[in-house]
DNA sequence: GTCTATACAAAGATAGAC
DNA sequence: GTCTATCTTTGTATAGAC
């Protein structure tokens, strides 16, 4: 057997890829067909709309995401550690796969103004991933109050991280960057918190 | 007289409104005609191409973003004030602009994979602005062999911020969690720079 | 400089056979 | 499930007149 990856798999990986190499918008359909070496009425049977095939490439990416930070932060020794280990994961993860220009993701939601039901609510779902797991992981550092906020402005480095690289920073430069500001942030944080009667 | 603008001058507004609220690749060049009523014979004359336009319709925007961040720094008491100035600056311009989703810059390089060589230089002109001036600020804070590295990081934040706004956060709250972040940059850098023998 | 009308290419999506 | 062939719409850009 050994049979190569089934048509559907061929489109994702495709649809993936282009998107994150070049974009969505400026990714006809046909180049999407020529890679996965399909025809067009196979995507449609699929995935019913250009869309609908996009959304579900991103789904499988998050979620591939998901599984690489988590690595990470089981790897990571201290719960220090484990919170920057988002940076850890954004490195690992953007070298495992195709090179894409920078965050599939936010990318998508740039070129989107108008995005699907179920095309937004994956969009979010990358947000929401950070901001809720990083929370958790700032509650072990930090006063329960304050860990929303520390998630946010986790976020916020983590945004710039992706951001540097799209005006041209190398990917490993930006991550080293980010994750000092992120420890300053971190330590700001936590010295309050303890220091507070 | 008071004649309305001239044509050129509509098509501009229109460019760049639209790149604004919702990204060049999905605004047609019928759009930006209808919007500015104009023909497309008109377009073609003054800009030679859509992607022409779109690069004036920057050039013009990053003028008028650079006055109004030359206008906050003055204002700004401070060297540390001029230096975080960056972020009302933001503020400033984005209130007093049609809304965008987020920024127009990086915007248009995210779902551009090859620009030609003007649009090119107009979206690298704008990290160059943002690293040369912050640089600049910086110096007159830190040692001058830091001011770079203090410069990035600010950049990142900065970007961050720009970033956060595309997640869906509201421009206001993106930037004070911003400033914040990059106050405690400045510090830190401030701070080893003097307690340095 | 600006208009009307149109050429030409490319896009997303579907029909019908196998 | 997958293919070939095609339909329809929309896109950028130009021709030629005023």
């Amino acid at each position: 057997m050994t049979s190569q990856p089934t048509a559907r798999d061929r489109l994702l990986d495709a649809a993936e890829d282009l998107a994150a190499m070049q974009g969505v918008s400026v990714t006809p359909v046909d180049a999407i067909l020529e890679r996965a070496r399909v025809s067009p009425a196979t995507l449609y049977a699929h995935f019913g709309t250009k869309e609908g095939l996009i959304t579900q490439a991103l789904r499988r990416r998050l979620a591939r995401w998901d599984t690489t930070w988590q690595e990470c932060i089981e790897e990571a020794p201290t719960p220090e550690e484990k919170l920057l280990a988002v940076f850890t994961a954004l490195s690992r993860h953007r070298h495992a796969l195709t090179p894409s220009r920078w965050c599939v993701f936010l990318g998508v939601a740039a070129e989107t103004p108008h995005p699907g039901r179920d095309l937004e609510d994956t969009l979010a779902a990358d947000t929401r991933l950070l901001l809720h797991r990083l929370e958790e992981l700032a509650a072990t550092l930090v006063d329960t109050q304050q860990a929303p906020l520390l998630a946010r402005r986790l976020v916020l480095i983590y945004t710039g991280v992706l951001g540097m690289i799209l005006r041209g920073t190398d990917v490993d430069t930006a991550t080293a960057e980010g994750r000092h500001i992120a420890g300053m942030t971190l330590h700001a944080a936590a010295g309050s918190t303890s220091s507070a009667p």
